[in-house]
DNA sequence: AGCGCGGTTGTTACGTTGTATCATTTCCCT
DNA sequence: AGGGAAATGATACAACGTAACAACCGCGCT
């Protein structure tokens, strides 16, 4: 797949072009891996990446519902564990919401940057701090199988 | 206050004296500060370092209600909200429980490995850790006020 | 065609986690 | 004693998440 342009969340871009993208790879994906991007499945995702701002299930939910009169919570959330598990969505736990990834394929533990003015919140991919992760996991001899690192405060556009 | 020997989560110690010295610091703490820390809320910090187990908030709630048959879901939770808020406590985001912080005094966020096997959760201080992520912070002109890192995976003696 | 099977979705009900709101008590200060 | 701020009591509800079973669907097999 190709690589994604590095979109920053509080930049302006053009998001129809961002999710069209998405989609795409995660088409490509599930594809390579025989795995089912289901036409409900697919909507979900869509959903997840109307925005850079991580998305609660039920608002998903509400949105689906929309189009989907059945959708349910169950509905829901085994779209959005499908969707973790291939790594082509995050959840952000301090907030119990759901952000699409930019790296899919990658299987990782995101590191976020949550502004909590506009809410606006940005993947970042930073290889000291994943070193200084596994390091101090190594000191503890503590072997880490999922990294949660989520830094809230204020985006650059809010903090001025 | 005297600082607190370390104490790793997964090692043996006189878990009571444990509790004893949290207590004290937090009273220390408090009287210092000209916030009260009532019986109630004492009670609530006792419970929560039961064990270096992150508890739920309803489990405090069972616990406490042993001993005060008044309680309900706000009683705890407002009890827990002025102990994070006097860095007594951490909020354990990825498993929505809480744990007792073993550096009350100075306010901070702090790094946790956390056990998927035996639950045990040790709260960690790592200053190139924290360089990291004010380092990737930085490089995004964020402003971090909160920083969450939560590793999960195998503690020394459950990943042999 | 009919059958069986795994994966997906539908459906109902419930469990867990966290809050809003207002009443009441407590306790200090004057 | 009276007034006010902080803390607690009490009721109700909102938000987040899951268990369990039924129904459906595509596909390979005979």
């Amino acid at each position: 797949m190709a690589a994604r342009a590095a979109v920053h969340a509080h930049t302006s871009h053009n998001h129809r072009a961002c999710i069209e993208d998405a989609l795409a790879t995660a088409r490509a994906l599930c594809a390579e891996r025989g795995v089912q991007l289901t036409p409900l499945r697919e909507k979900v995702l869509q959903i997840v990446w109307k925005s850079h701002k991580p998305v609660g299930a039920y608002e998903v939910l509400d949105e689906l519902a929309q189009t989907h009169k059945s959708a349910r919570p169950p509905t829901v959330y085994r779209a959005l564990d499908f969707l973790m598990a291939e790594g082509l969505i995050h959840k952000i736990e301090s907030l119990n919401a759901y952000l699409g990834c930019i790296e899919a394929g990658a299987p990782h533990s995101g590191q976020f940057l949550i502004c909590r003015q506009c809410g606006a919140t940005e993947e970042i991919v930073d290889a000291k701090l994943e070193a200084a992760l596994a390091a101090a996991a190594a000191r503890a001899h503590f072997r880490p199988e999922r990294k949660v690192v989520e830094i809230s405060g204020l985006c650059a556009r809010c903090g001025k």
